[in-house]
DNA sequence: CAAGGATTGAACTCACGAGTTCAGTTTACG
DNA sequence: CGTAAACTGAACTCGTGAGTTCAATCCTTG
């Protein structure tokens, strides 16, 4: 109903397909359902647009991961498992239209709007990594996990599991069937584990290989 | 000299730093310095001249990484050196201004040139990860390596390798100094072989941790 | 050296899209 | 209710940049 974020909805998918340059305002204006002077009258131009759609899909996106790695399990009946869950979600996230876009927008407009997109990245990227690293952190002090630098593999943990969906989707051009996530996150997590898992205590049945 | 290669270098600049729809054929003929009848004489027209461009980029950046690969030693004295050494070479050639140029506007410009985006990323992606997997195949064969899929271990090496470095270098923005450059690339080579190293064989020194 | 193509600079056309204007209409709110 | 703000559609200005034209010049190659 709020025709301030109907336009930013619309300004994120536009700019995040056609780039800031290519994208024409009257057509984020006519998919707002908004005629074009009202969105010269919210925002003021098209760099205050773009900015402000891009804190936003960033914020949401943010928020989205954020909720998926606080809902880690630090003491999980099953490690693999929990990881493998978190994997899914965070390609997930990362796999919506609207954060490709984020991610999307952020490499292109880098020297339209570096300070913005400085912003972001330690803004968001950086307490991602932050809070991943404290649940790893959680993780190695009940001795499941053996981490010298939490926040080192919680980057690797990001980087294995979603590094090769991302790029097999073609950065979001393909859909992806189930099957075409679920091998690489679990071959992610599998070397995550085969780096990070501590060595199975008493007996009972270790890692695979 | 010849002015085709001088034309294609300077949109390959111009074009990674603004994009296809910002950037302006007058400034890529000037800094070739060639006169704007010479580009369209040569080229065409602007979305001709972007193809070419980037394909020869992409080709560039390719025989770099493809040399990189083929030069690595897979009877190594040292594994861990001989990795380090690939991951910084890897890295080099990623981090470079035209390697940056050629990955952003492959992320950028997917939606308007989809078929020449697809073209390159099938063509030099999944190369490189196959010539990166023959040689870590081989690195097993010799028992240095426990791989149970070599292509996905390779997908893997250069995730962990590049994606930290890439993401604190600003996709390029900021330059890195050395110490910053070796860290990552030296946590990411830790991690691959805590993963995949064989275990230690008779006696000698086995990995640190 | 002569012919033909490539190159140049400068001026040009033309489409397109950012941003504005305005008169009229809707909505919010005291 | 009544008034002020937000909103609308349509038409407008105006800068910019792709692509062209052309007459003059520069190679190149036989």
């Amino acid at each position: 109903m709020d025709k301030g974020e109907r336009i930013l909805g619309a300004a994120l998918e536009v700019f995040g397909r056609d780039g800031f340059a290519a994208a024409k305002v009257d057509e984020i204006a006519s998919r707002a359902g908004v005629a074009k002077p009202t969105v010269y009258h919210r925002f003021g131009d098209k760099e205050t647009l773009f900015t402000e759609a891009l804190r936003r899909g960033a914020g949401l996106a943010h928020e989205r991961v954020r909720a998926v790695i606080d809902a880690v399990d630090v003491r999980p009946a099953d490690l693999r498992a929990e990881l493998e869950v978190l994997g899914h979600a965070l390609v997930g996230c990362v796999s919506r239209e609207d954060g490709l876009a984020v991610s999307r927008l952020q490499i292109s407009e880098q020297n339209r709007f570096p300070e913005l997109v400085r912003d972001l990245r330690i803004g968001n990227r950086t307490r991602t990594i932050d809070a991943l690293a404290g649940k790893l952190a959680q993780l190695a002090a009940t001795g499941r996990l053996v981490l010298r630098d939490p926040s080192r593999a919680a980057q690797q943990f990001i980087a294995l599991v979603a590094d090769e969906v991302l790029a097999s989707s073609e950065y979001g051009q393909r859909a992806l069937s189930r099957e075409e996530v679920d091998g690489p996150v679990r071959d992610g997590v599998d070397t995550f584990l085969a780096a990070f898992a501590a060595p199975a205590p008493p007996a009972g049945e270790g890692q695979p290989a």
